[in-house]
DNA sequence: GTCTATACCGGGATAGAC
DNA sequence: GTCTATCCCGGTATAGAC
């Protein structure tokens, strides 16, 4: 960095946010730390605790600004997928694919355990609405019952989650996939749970 | 720690992959270090140094070791599923949730980045065996071609790895759900992921 | 082969100057 | 509101004694 060190004249509090994001994006929450987030804004290490109490804050608000850009990316990718219901339900897979491969922030972020004491009411409405929305993505699907949407809900998030974290892993890099390629692949086993939900299974 | 330090009288190299193992279980690699181990073991901190002579190679020890594992409770839980190919493929998702809830070392150990560049041998040939355990049992199922039968595998993979990860993270404590439950619903994405390859898809 | 002791690094967090 | 400076902690790894 060449660049002088001097006052962040602005909105901080934002920018520890945004920056936040990039790093995730470039290291993981593995070496996430409040020190490096501050090195890339230019600021002291110090002067992120003047806005956020401690590091578990922060990942609490980057948690819910993840949750609630989550949910956006969902909605808009279920109105692309057009009005079969479940076509827009296994759009999910895809858009939590895309969103966590571009920022870094998914569930392990989102729902990461270290959040659980950090009573951070705004974090907690949105990943509450990003919850409510898969599910009603779900319900209207042809499922039967609320606790099968559940289930239903369930495997998808976790295909989307596996594919994700075996992508961060490197896992598909020695076959060269692309982000589209891998993410396709995400929806067309998310189509595969849904169908199998509104078929029978051949015993 | 009332113990008295003394001389490890014993494999001191075969016990710290085996405490590895229980530290990676209690706290996760998240929280993994070879300091940690040592302590578990009531052993100086320079002691595993004598044996590994780094971290990444502790590590790789595991990553083999739980390849090696992991493939035989694969082989084990695929016996136990009977004769047809796709329960055979099926029981792979609920071999491998047990096997890392209870251990801790999944795929993110396995296949962990930071052991690109060690080269170990027989790590290699333990992972290398292991998928190809896997991917045989996807052939032995009717799946068309070699390349569906990658794709295949890659999801029933990310299917498996994704439950795993979401329990590791807490994601079901709230339902209290057993490792019992989750492990059946894991093997039935997996069956579900199966039979959607084998039937065509509606459009 | 294991010990004690230590050098080094980096992150979390605080105190006090401006 | 941000700075500099500092403390504490814990991990990695090495040196040298036994």
């Amino acid at each position: 960095m060449s660049r002088e060190r001097a006052y962040h004249h602005g909105d901080l509090r934002a920018a520890l946010v945004t920056a936040s994001f990039e790093l995730l994006a470039e290291v993981g929450l593995r070496r996430f730390s409040v020190a490096a987030v501050a090195r890339k804004l230019g600021v002291s290490s110090a002067a992120p605790y003047r806005h956020f109490p401690d590091r578990a804050h922060l990942l609490s608000a980057v948690s819910g600004t993840a949750a609630r850009d989550l949910r956006s990316a969902i909605l808009a990718a279920a109105e692309e997928a057009g009005p079969v219901a479940a076509d827009r339900l296994a759009a999910v897979a895809g858009a939590y694919f895309r969103y966590v491969v571009s920022t870094g922030a998914g569930l392990h972020v989102i729902y990461a355990a270290e959040l659980y004491t950090v009573p951070d009411e705004g974090r907690r409405e949105h990943t509450r609405a990003l919850m409510d929305t898969v599910l009603e993505l779900a319900a209207a699907t042809d499922v039967p019952s609320y606790q099968q949407g559940v289930a239903l809900v369930e495997s998808i998030i976790a295909v989307a989650h596996g594919y994700t974290s075996l992508f961060a892993e490197g896992f598909f890099h020695r076959g060269s996939s692309t982000v589209d390629a891998v993410a396709g692949r995400a929806v067309a086993a998310a189509q595969a749970l849904i169908r199998a939900e509104s078929e029978p299974a051949r015993t």
